[in-house]
DNA sequence: TCCTCCTGCTCACTCGATTTAACATCGCCG
DNA sequence: CGGCGATGTTAAATCGAGTGAGCAGGAGGA
């Protein structure tokens, strides 16, 4: 029982044209080495044409081992809405080279992942992009060790697979720069830190390479920083606890570096709350650029995460077997200028 | 010239088990119709074990004309964050089936959609969402007419097709209510309005439902809108303009229904500036719930977008042919009660 | 003893493509 | 005039499964 309604296949082709099933294929999929006369070719591109003939990818496929088709397995991507733009830059690079994207989400759950990438395997995926939606190491499980993969925006510690993941050391260097060229020395302040909370003990990735950057670039510059307040980077609200706190001492920053906007916008509510203005009586640059950054009056400037980018990278990677030598790629994130920043007031 | 790395088939199975081929594919399609002896069965699901057998999708698609798989198009998902969810939804729903998701986006571009699509139907998808960021009319393409789809968070004017979308107007009528229970009479502006602009003169679908269920519960409690700022909801400025001259005026309204949580925002901006306290002095009411409601002090009450709901809903009746009759699913829009209402003030 | 029926399994075809090897036909050269 | 190479085309096998028809062998009945 052939379940029922079927389209325009090679057959029906070769039949219009008066050829052979062979000659179809030899002439549509354009092998040159099989000399066939032109009279034929047209009548065969011509019967194609006609018919609306499209080929079946699926029988393809089971010949060629070739699905034009990568799985992107993420662990959550609704908490962090960037994520779309990896997604979005992902399938720009997979479009590029005519292959579809099959996306998941395994939220965290190894079974489910197990699952998902059992589920792309046995769909004969051409290769796979393990995504995190913040930054961290990640072990690809047995089951995919032998097929291609790169891991998007995570570390592998065994130097086995590509890596793509943003430049934060850099971007930590580059905030402290937009500080100094304002003319700000002592009066540098961090809110954020590494991010040590219970969950991470040892902070986490963004957060550890951030604050070497930014160590180093003042370290560089001969200025000493004048503090970090350990927080989690979840809310403002953690941002506003912070801020408030060193506002209300006796010798307040004239500049903070918050490690993501959220923070960033607690410290514009407790700068308003303390009558401060940003940027004149406080200079404030943040990290991610989300969308807020712009929202915010004066708009914060912002050291963009690319994750455009990183997804683009990523699968452009994936899809150039001659670069897929095992590396860590570390993608440049973009400065945002806005208004946050000024000369510190004297 | 096979191309290579071959997994392990039912004919090796078979092979292990001492059977035919057909016989080892009866059992693991498990037809109960074709009297297979209990020990052949153990025989065959042991190869099966042991050899780590896994069926060949595109193999089993090609003859069964059934890939388990879905295609979701949407116009673009990065401008308007909350897509992840809906996107999870879809996939949730997906995997119930035992489905995976190709995901694309078009970027409103006709022919990037064509192709998008065109692929999808090469690749045999077994059904297609077609996607919109926000709420508006869409006419699936002649190419997809036949094709089991289902319409996300948009409509069709034809009828033809399944749609899935927020219930606007009834949200409208429940922000309403929050306000009249916390006491407001005459004194309620509505900020945003239909959100009629160059582009979109009629204004959006969205904005028109909404306020057709302010205007409703309003006039069946009896109470006359105190007015409306019609403004574009696209950054909290527009919002920011809109309250600041009704706040300077001479009757400034005690409570304002934003049209979305960025309006809100500007609306809060300008309440500071003017030295106005939410909610003592101006209860806000908004649409939306983005993570900003939670993120604002004093935490903003919002009617949400239920996002995941609607690709989970959306999904699912794709997957279920039998509720396939074309009709249109409203997805109800909860209610995120916090702080920003207020008895007003005498 | 022969016929039928059931049980348990297999043969051979099919899905829609790719690919190898071979087969006509023709002209040309020795 | 026979062999050979070039040219144009096709038959048949293959990928990995699903599936209708059929075939042994034993039990049971007439």
């Amino acid at each position: 029982m052939p379940p029922s309604p079927s389209r325009v296949t090679q057959a029906d082709v070769a039949r219009h044209a008066g050829v052979s099933r062979t000659t179809v294929s030899f002439v549509l999929s354009g092998r040159e080495d099989m000399r066939i006369s032109i009279e034929a070719r047209q009548r065969i591109l011509g019967a194609a044409q006609e018919l609306g003939y499209r080929p079946n990818l699926t029988a393809q496929s089971l010949r060629t081992r070739k699905t034009y088709t990568v799985g992107l397995v993420s662990d959550r991507v609704a908490s962090t809405h960037y994520a779309g733009e990896m997604i979005q830059g992902a399938l720009e690079a997979a479009l590029e080279r005519d292959h579809l994207l099959y996306f998941a989400e395994s939220g965290d759950d190894p079974e489910a992942e197990r699952k998902l990438l059992q589920g792309m395997l046995d769909r004969q995926v051409d290769g796979l992009v393990h995504a995190a939606m913040s930054t961290r190491t990640y072990r690809p499980s047995e089951q995919v060790r032998s097929y291609p993969s790169v891991l998007l925006n995570c570390l592998d510690e065994t130097g086995e697979f590509t890596c793509v993941v943003p430049d934060e050391e850099e971007a930590g260097r580059q905030a402290v720069k937009l500080l100094l060229e304002a003319g700000h020395r002592d009066g540098v302040h961090v809110v954020g830190g590494s991010q040590v909370t219970r969950r991470s003990p040892d902070g986490v990735y963004a957060g550890r390479e951030r604050m070497r950057g930014i160590e180093e670039a003042l370290s560089a510059a001969g200025v000493r920083l004048s503090g970090v307040s350990e927080c989690d980077w979840s809310s403002p609200e953690h941002g506003y606890r912070a801020a408030r706190s060193l506002l209300d001492s006796e010798a307040p920053p004239t500049a903070v570096v918050c490690c993501n906007d959220r923070l960033a916008f607690g410290v514009y509510q407790a700068a308003g709350d303390c009558g401060m203005s940003v940027p004149r009586d406080l200079s404030v640059v943040s990290f991610d650029d989300s969308e807020l950054a712009s929202w915010l009056r004066p708009a914060l400037t912002s050291i963009a995460l690319p994750h455009h980018e990183l997804g683009r990278t990523a699968v452009s990677l994936l899809l150039s077997p001659d670069e897929r030598e095992p590396a860590v790629h570390r993608i440049p994130m973009p400065v945002r200028r806005r208004e946050s920043i000024a000369a510190p007031r004297r």
